[in-house]
RNA sequence: CGGGUGGUAGCGCAGUCCGGUAGCGUACACGUCUGGGGGGCGUGUGGUCGCAGGUUCAAAUCCUGUUCACCCGACCA
């Protein structure tokens, strides 16, 4: 069967479903805004995790794991935490079916069942977490709690898009706890550097560090880091969030501690995510007309190898040479499927694998074996060459490494070539309508001229960058005087 | 959540206006010829038309409700 795909040209967002659905990635399910993720997705999922994992511990994290409802008493405890969720909750009323007797064989909520007080299905796992560091928490000596925990959690969104926004989604939440606003704040930036670095190094997907405006900020943070990446349609995609709570759960929570003089203290904590929404970057970073592309290094499959016979006879001998290769593939640690299947042919098989988006293919028939030789494909630059089968392993170890490499750099180019400076209203929109990206402009740091800019444009400020350079301005909007450019663009 | 469009075989679709009990391509099974970019020929299997109700002698088709998806908008860390 020939998978048709729509083009990046044609329609955008329909390539990216296509790309989802079809290089089985994912699946819509009964349940409004809720996606099935194929095992293919999920075995690229588990790739990130335990990069990441790997990263949170090294870093001093441990797993834990709370629980996913959240009783609605502690939900509201922080209030601005739980204004901002409000609106998007699940709620848990009752605790019983039975059998309507008005409907035969189906089944009613049971009135007599409801709950005492709704459990709020967690959006955040804030509360429930803070509720409970509370009893960890008496002296300094208790400091500082470096917490993960991988969960599902939800979010009741009107408009749902796979990986990039649904109602549940899969991620991790880290909740740390410190004696001093100093440690807490370093630690926010540490998180926010492991994010960059997996991004980019893993994902291939270059990403630029900031901080949020107040109105962009998590609800109940003092302040929000983020990393913002660039999809190939020009849009801004929030890659990962790192927050600095302050003292506010603390606080709303009661968490106190002894210092070292045995006075009480409230707790300084951060937080920080990233979520299946990686995912979704992930596609629309790399990925082409042909299918998906994937970063080697998080690759469920990172090289397929394709038997070219004709008859038993055949295939025999090439099994009997290429599990030579596969084992020496697997001894080096590299991810190999070979596909000596009968039911498709070859040709259907390349595409297939490029739809899956496999870095490399190699493609092997009595012809190659002749010359000691196999062809290989490159997914992201389609380059087919003969290799020699002598060092095979080194050769495909190596172009991995230069697979990963080249994504990145084709990114960052991308990225780099789409930050616009910009000092008028006109080429503000002339730069968002047409080239798209990043727009760097100043601005005169009110909220209520942001939220003019974002109902005349669609573009919100992405971030003030970290690194940002002061420079003296003027808004591009009212014209009043700016210290300093920050970053719009037009986000999912 | 408001407006629009759609849901018929695993996938992609026709049939719906003008009710009479479902068809095409592909996939799948078997056979055969094939095999270096999504194979050819032949023979078959598979659905009761998203779900629930209603009208009717008769419903994929008409009516009501509902659900899932997509698009626009509002909303959204």
């Amino acid at each position: 069967m020939v998978k048709e795909l729509t083009t990046r040209e044609q329609d955008y967002s329909q390539w990216y479903n296509d790309l989802v659905l079809k290089g089985s990635l994912a699946d819509y399910s009964a349940v409004r805004g809720c996606m099935v993720i194929k095992p293919y997705g999920y075995a690229l999922w588990e790739n990130m995790q335990a990069a990441l994992d790997k990263m949170f511990k090294d870093t001093g994290h441990e797993n834990a794991y709370f629980p996913l409802f959240v009783p609605k008493s502690l939900f509201e405890a922080e209030e601005k935490n739980a204004e901002g969720f409000a609106k998007e909750c699940a709620i848990v009323t009752h605790y019983r079916l039975k059998t309507d007797p008005n409907n035969k064989g189906k089944l009613m909520v049971d009135p007599e069942a409801k709950l005492e007080e709704e459990l709020i299905v967690r959006p955040t796992s804030e509360a429930i977490i803070w509720n409970t560091y509370k009893t960890w928490i008496q002296s300094y000596r208790d400091l500082p709690i470096l917490v993960n925990q991988w969960a599902n959690v939800v979010r009741w969104e009107m408009r749902t898009r796979l990986f990039l926004r649904t109602a549940e989604f899969l991620w991790q939440e880290g909740h740390t706890a410190h004696a001093t606003k100093d440690e807490a704040i370093a630690e926010t930036v540490k998180m926010l550097d492991v994010y960059a670095d997996f991004a980019e190094n893993w994902m291939a997907m270059p990403v630029i560090k900031g901080v949020k405006t107040e109105s962009e900020r998590f609800a109940g943070a003092e302040d929000t880091y983020c990393i913002e990446a660039l999809m190939q349609d020009g849009k801004a995609l929030q890659a990962g969030t790192s927050h600095f709570l302050g003292q506010n759960f603390a606080k709303a929570f009661d968490v106190k501690f002894s210092d070292k003089n045995n006075t009480q203290e409230y707790v300084w904590a951060t937080s920080w995510g990233v979520s299946t929404r990686l995912i979704g970057g992930l596609v629309m970073t790399h990925s082409d007309d042909e299918g998906l592309v994937l970063p080697p290094r998080i690759a469920p499959v990172q090289v397929v190898i394709v038997p070219i016979f004709k008859g038993d006879e055949q295939k025999a001998m090439i099994d009997e040479k290429m599990a030579v290769v596969v084992a020496s593939f697997k001894a080096a640690g590299i991810r190999v499927k070979y596909d000596n299947s009968d039911n498709n042919r070859p040709g259907w098989k390349f595409a297939e694998y490029e739809l899956k988006g496999v870095p490399i293919r190699i493609a092997v028939g009595p012809r190659d074996l002749e010359n000691n030789q196999v062809e290989l494909a490159r997914r992201d630059t389609k380059e087919k060459t003969d290799i020699s089968l002598d060092g095979l392993t080194k050769t495909v170890a190596a172009l991995l490494l230069e697979i990963q490499s080249n994504l990145l750099q084709r990114a960052i180019k991308y990225r780099d070539d789409h930050i616009t400076s910009v000092d008028t209203w006109d080429e503000f929109i002339n730069v968002l309508d047409n080239k798209t990206g990043f727009v760097l402009a100043h601005w005169d740091g009110t909220a209520a001229t942001e939220e003019k800019i974002k109902d005349q444009t669609k573009a919100t400020i992405r971030c003030i960058p970290l690194d940002n350079p002061l420079e003296d301005g003027k808004c591009i909007l009212t014209g009043n005087p700016s210290k300093q450019r920050v970053l719009f663009a037009r986000a999912y």
